[in-house]
RNA sequence: GCCGAUGUGGCUCAAUGGCAGAGCAGCUGAUUUGUAAUCAGCAGGUUAUCGGUUCGAGUCCGAUCAUCGGCUCCA
């Protein structure tokens, strides 16, 4: 037979021979790195035997998916020492995952203590070398095998398969465990490995099942790079904005204000305010007109819209909904509604279309206790809020038009290379969570496809991931965690013109509904601010930094001096402070430094005779002398490409 | 909402059930300084809150609140 290599060379043999057998004759070093072979595509057991012709490409652990066998053959390394500790455990699953593996057990919760044990017992598993093998049996006697072993949670997973599937196991020694595979060929290749965490989580993702015990580990093919792999951990809390920002004084909260209602300190409240004015020149730039709505309404409103039936849990409701007679208000969750009783004041014409409603508007979603965290999740939060009203044949241009403004924000911020852009769809299994008939949706998806694909956005589509009124093109991001977000939306929705009887009249004269575009520039504030603070590690741009020059003196004899070169900066626009203490000047830069203030000037009496400060930055270190001129006109142009300032606003 | 951990001054942490302490930050003096920590002194606390056990609780028990790690949810 004759088996084609990745690098395109061949190799020919006249018995069969297994994947493993062929990696040695290739060479020893790759056996024993060797975790999966792919055969035609194919991810399999480097056990199995090759007898015909094939395109054979062997993975190691620098593979993803050789890596992503090591890290599962840990798991169940993981499962049979819990199984040895905890003999009354139950397996459910244990898959690999992006940064490791975890498994899911029926036990009592997991202690620190209880991990390194079942370390040791690791350990030990390993060292005793068992090969993994595979084998099957039909899917009745798959069952009741499962059921003899007191393993309720894999009977139920056998069961789900189809009836005439063929089961497979893999036995470790002793251990068993239900298993498609493929696996490593014995446990002595896990070479290095940790358990991380344990935490509870719901058998099968699903809040009304038993909550099980799950542990989180990682594995790697070599110990240096699980220790690199444990200090990019710790390397990463120093980027978590829900550290840094309290640390940075930018965000705090307080025990008897609430959960989920951080405190914007004047730092942080600053850097947004930055923000907010930009986006607003901005939108206002690309034709938005500004409203201001109330940030609560009757009751009634939100069932016109249909929020009160889907979302009411999620509201924070006042007054007495037992009392008949009481009036029953509800903070703003969204401000759609307000909106587009602001367009329906008068009778629209297709002339008017379309029509840009922008609101820097403060919502208020009473999230579940168990959801709030920093400044991503938060029950009170300030959006660039926006709904566009428009016509049929301006639906394409309008909605290219949203991209164009997100894709901007993002550029501005230096974001654009972190997002992804996914097409958020409906579940049709579950069609009862959304307005509408299947045929519309499916016409407003293909609608949205076909713009995204017209203006070249790369994009991934995900079922369920919908509002009830329309599907959303969310552009998502990461967190320093790996945990994805949604940070800008634009949103089609073609059911609330009709439920708040919006219309134009058409060139006819007939009265038609607009289609409605649901959009965010820049998402919500606190959680760019977030995101801002991972990315930029609180090293952010000058022109957002709170505070973006600092005067340091080098004796108190020069604080007049400083006070003038403040109060001249200031006359700039430029955030300026002066460190008027008396330590020393090493001190100070250092202070700065921590404070991530871009720019020092350091003043003293020769700068003062011939109009020269030392300018250091936090980025190139010492940046020599300049008049101040100079320095004025770099840090202006640094800041003015970003925004419109005041001062220039009025000329 | 669910599972778990945690909560001592602004921050980082200490204190066998037996006097609440240190370093940094802060304030007041002194020092007047040129690139990573000048010296001295002072102040700062109902140990998250409420209740219980005890001669005695930061420490043990219960409840509540908040924070963190996850799960679930997210218009």
């Amino acid at each position: 037979m004759k088996i084609t290599l990745k690098d395109g060379t061949n190799k020919e043999y006249e018995s069969s021979k297994s994947i493993y057998e062929i990696a040695v004759d290739i060479s020893e070093g790759l056996a024993r790195m060797a975790c999966v072979g792919e055969v035609n595509g194919k991810i399999l057991d480097l056990r199995t035997v090759i007898d015909d012709d094939c395109e054979l490409n062997i993975l190691t652990a620098h593979d993803e998916m050789g890596l992503r066998t090591l890290r599962h053959t840990t798991s169940h390394v993981l499962a049979e020492a819990v199984k040895r500790i905890f003999p009354n455990a139950k397996l459910a699953i244990g898959p690999s995952i992006d940064t490791g593996f975890y498994y899911d057990f029926e036990a009592d919760p997991f202690t620190r203590d209880d991990l390194d044990k079942i370390e040791v017992e690791m350990k030990k598993i390993i060292k005793e070398g068992n090969s993994l093998e595979k084998f099957t049996m039909p899917r009745e006697e798959a069952m009741k095998f499962m059921e003899e072993k007191g393993e309720p949670y894999k009977v139920e997973l056998i069961r789900d398969l189809p009836e005439d599937s063929i089961i497979s196991f893999y036995s470790q020694g002793e251990f068993v465990d239900l298993c498609a595979g493929p696996h490593l060929m014995s446990t002595k290749n896990i070479k290095s490995f940790k358990l991380i965490s344990s935490s509870g989580a719901y058998w099968r993702g699903k809040s009304e099942n038993t909550m099980l015990q799950r542990i989180y580990g990682s594995a790697f093919s070599k110990k240096e790079e699980l220790t690199n792999f444990l200090e990019h951990l710790e390397d990463i809390k120093k980027r978590d904005h829900n550290k840094l920002g309290r640390d940075m004084e930018l965000f705090t909260t307080v025990d008897v204000i609430g959960q989920g209602l951080p405190l914007l300190m004047p730092k942080g409240a600053k850097i947004i305010q930055t923000l907010q004015r930009w986006i607003e020149d901005e939108e206002e730039r690309r034709g938005y007109v500004r409203t201001k709505t109330p940030m609560m309404a009757k009751k009634e409103l939100y069932v016109i819209s249909d929020h009160w039936g889907h979302y009411k849990e999620g509201m924070f409701i006042l007054g007495n909904e037992e009392d008949e007679k009481s009036e029953i208000f509800a903070l703003r969750p969204m401000t759609c509604p307000f909106q587009y009783y602001v367009y329906k004041q008068s009778q629209k014409s297709y002339r008017d279309l379309p029509i840009r409603y922008g609101e820097t508007s403060t919502l208020f979603r009473n999230e579940d206790s168990g959801e709030m965290h920093g400044l991503t999740r938060i029950r009170q939060f300030t959006i660039s809020e926006g709904h566009l009203i428009v016509r049929p044949d301006q639906i394409e241009e309008e909605f290219k038009e949203c991209v164009d403004l997100a894709k901007y924000c993002l550029t501005t911020l230096g974001l654009e290379n972190d997002v992804t852009y996914r097409m958020s769809k409906w579940d049709p299994n579950n069609q009862e969570k959304y307005l509408g008939t299947e045929e519309t949706w499916n016409q407003v998806q293909d609608m949205m496809r076909n713009i995204l694909n017209h203006i070249g956005v790369v994009f991934t589509e995900e079922d369920g991931e919908a509002a009830f009124y329309g599907p959303k093109l969310d552009i998502q991001a990461k967190n320093v965690y790996g945990k994805e977000d949604t940070m800008i939306t634009i949103q089609l929705d073609m059911f609330l013109a009709d439920r708040f009887d919006m219309s134009y009249k058409d060139s006819n004269g007939d009265k038609v509904r607009p289609f409605i575009i649901h959009r965010t520039s820049l998402g919500c504030y606190e959680r760019t601010l977030a995101w801002l603070i991972e990315k930029y590690a609180g090293k952010f741009p000058t022109w957002l930094c709170p505070e973006q020059v600092r005067i340091l003196p080098i004796s108190e004899k020069y604080i007049d001096y400083a006070a003038k070169i403040e109060k001249e900066l200031k006359s700039y626009g430029i955030l300026t402070t002066t460190d008027n203490r008396s330590e020393k000047i090493g001190y100070k830069i250092r202070e700065t430094r921590l404070a991530k203030v871009p720019y020092m000037l350091v003043v003293g009496q020769k700068e003062e005779e011939e109009n020269l400060v030392s300018v250091r930055s936090r980025y190139e270190g010492d940046e020599g002398q300049k008049t101040l001129l100079q320095f004025i006109d770099e840090i202006c142009d640094e800041i003015k490409n970003k925004v419109i300032r005041m001062e220039e606003v009025v000329e």
